[in-house]
DNA sequence: TAAATTCCTAGTAAGGCAGTAGGAGATGAA
DNA sequence: TTCATCTCCTACTGCCTTACTAGGAATTTA
């Protein structure tokens, strides 16, 4: 159960632009100083989330990045599916990458990963990069509100 | 987001053992012949899963494992947790590894990561070994209704 | 004594992750 | 026109994890 340092550091991309794009693109170089990303690295990252329509680039002095659309039709989910692939715990329960298994029948487990899935996805599908662009101090939270009831411990 | 084989052979030899270690306790070979997986490797899946206190073992001609607790009393989660270790996507929302990150204080993603697990715990805190080992006709319901609302599309 | 079983340690092949490296080509400002 | 600043493109690399394989030692029962 993990999420790559792609998925952190595009998502931190993204929240950055969202925050700094109004008057001109910002360049991956501006965002790698505010957020100790590697250049190099972020480029990379920009560019496929480029390539999936995410963000759009200009090159040059003063080129740099601005999001496609706005900030509010981007979840976060959308972002880690094209940069981490599959974000079901298993591919016996993927909507993307779907491969059954051969025990299917009586593999309870299954229905263990696919609510298992529904529960991430009832998250990260309805956070936006809208939502997370806003100040930590205004909580983050999501613009509809998720589906868990009540915080659990542990 | 995955889950290792580890996690997925070891939930299905307490499946196994759930079910099937009445009589007798129940041996490595015969669980891999049941699930189709390397003895070997299960062995040593179940010796971890001993040292953790899941299981206890016998020795020699007849040995074989079987549960320390009733299967209700053993959770998804915890089994996930011994095998796989943390199951929060990040380690700044980590309870068992906390890792804290530098930008803690304006980082959107912090609540992003922490609801994320929160809703993974709420469904493998939740489900038992016991829920698991009903055949998967009874739809391996959890013994406590997770928090859930409804399934979304996707 | 033989067969079955857990216990213990070591090794290993492949793949993914997290970058590094080195430019080529576009663009705007001086 | 030159220069600095950008994105774009491809290749490479070191390290770690995963998913095993391998070989036996010790234990127990028939």
């Amino acid at each position: 159960m993990n999420v790559s340092t792609k998925s952190e550091y595009g998502l931190r991309a993204l929240i950055y632009i969202a925050r700094h794009s109004d008057v001109h693109p910002v360049s991956a170089r501006e965002i790698s100083a505010a957020w100790h990303v590697p250049v190099k690295y972020l480029e990379q990252i920009l560019k496929t989330l480029k390539e999936a329509g995410i963000v759009e680039s200009r090159v040059g002095l003063g080129g740099g990045y601005r999001l496609t659309r706005p900030a509010s039709l981007i979840t976060a989910g959308e972002v880690i599916r094209i940069l981490d692939g599959r974000i079901a715990p298993f591919s016996c329960v993927s909507e993307t990458e779907y491969v059954p298994c051969e025990f299917e029948i009586d593999c309870g487990l299954k229905t263990l990963w696919a609510r298992t899935r529904q529960a991430i996805l009832s998250v990260v599908d309805h956070t936006t990069i809208a939502d997370l662009a806003r100040p930590a101090s205004e909580s983050a939270a999501p613009s509809q509100p998720i589906l868990l009831k009540k915080q659990i411990g542990r």
